[in-house]
DNA sequence: TCCTTTGTTAACCATTTGGTTAAACTGTAT
DNA sequence: ATACAGTTTAACCAAATGGTTAACAAAGGA
């Protein structure tokens, strides 16, 4: 063990904790008593820090909901050409939802469950992703006939879906295919290159 | 309007609301109070017919996952050659899941959240996916060379990825398309053609 | 050393929530 | 009419839960 161990401050102890069970419950699962154990301190202690309940989630929400989206944009839309965008989304998604693997199901569950609140207060701070020019390549390239005639926005929901997929449905792959973590993991490391393979070989001429 | 109202029995209107608040809210948001309400009675003819909170959840969660999970079987388990048998699954999978939308994000995030209560209590009562004989199926295709060499599991994931995947984050891609209700459906209705055709180009020779 | 600010806690409070009870209502057979 | 079973309700209860308070400890500056 040389890992040093750096006295978290009170603050970084209670999101570590939050983010621990806001994931894992989600924001009605979630009870104040569990983040104040979770970060071995008193109940009041979270209300000082942070006024309510409401308040602490918006923190841990965002800072999830950053990590799911943003990422995306920088990449679509760059300026590299279509297949290495395709593999690039997939190498940078997969390794960032690989460290946070319950995060796209929890920020999909909450987007979900209460859309007009997450609209309103959480949409617009953040860039939100725009597909518009991976759309319009992907037209651009069917028109110069470099790739099969495709319906662009299929394509893009079928490049996010099994990059995204199989985080969301970790659990029931896991069981039907019997996979232990590290089985799962290395699984989703093959992807970053099998993904990519898979949509090419499908579009290219 | 030439529909006949037919007078629904209590516990099917119990069942009726109490499906739509779990769905929406999940099991630890939702509210019984919420429940009776929407089934327009009393909050204590709830316990009268089902006798808690967590039994009620049971009925509606079982019924729930079993609409997502075993059709799947029947298909997979089925003696139709490959092809047919992934048009078949997009095809009769989309279907049930149009009717039922929230469906999949509700069952994949009570399972992710309560694992253990789930397989104890609802996982051996059904019959779960065994999609040993479609990998199985693909392997051996794959050593006849009538399609490319590509790992069955990843293609086993890959098609249920594209299938479930848009429900579970349908939220997210209607906002960022800008996609309403209606636009929604016929994008999915068009998908059940989309995926095996994006399916079939990848991997046949 | 005293005083002020910041951090921390135990005890408490008000509301929400799942669940119960006992009474009342409804239809049906006697 | 009466009795009886199943159904429905208003009122109630206890536990859980988010949040507050007041007292206390720690740290630092005058």
């Amino acid at each position: 063990m040389d890992k040093i161990k750096i006295e978290k401050s009170t603050e970084e102890k209670i999101l570590a904790a939050a983010k621990k069970v806001f994931i894992s419950k989600g924001m009605a699962g979630a009870r104040m008593q569990d983040i104040a154990d979770e970060a071995g301190i008193n109940k009041a202690l979270l209300h000082y820090y942070f006024r309510n309940k409401e308040k602490l989630f918006e923190m841990i929400f965002m800072e999830a909901s950053q990590k799911l989206f943003p990422k995306i944009n920088s990449i679509f839309e760059s300026d590299m050409p279509l297949f290495e965008k395709i593999e690039n989304f997939c190498e940078e998604y997969i390794t960032i939802m690989s460290e946070n693997p319950y995060l796209p199901l929890f920020v999909l569950n909450e987007i979900n469950q209460d859309p007009e609140n997450f609209m309103s207060k959480i949409w617009d701070k953040q860039k939100f992703p725009r597909p518009q020019k991976f759309l319009e390549q992907v037209e651009k390239e069917v028109k110069k006939g470099t790739i099969k005639k495709i319906s662009p926005l299929h394509l893009l929901i079928n490049l996010i879906s099994m990059c995204i997929f199989p985080f969301v449905g970790k659990a029931m792959i896991q069981f039907t295919n019997d996979l232990d973590e590290l089985q799962f993991r290395n699984i989703m490391i093959q992807r970053k290159k099998e993904i990519p393979k898979f949509i090419i070989d499908s579009i290219k001429k």
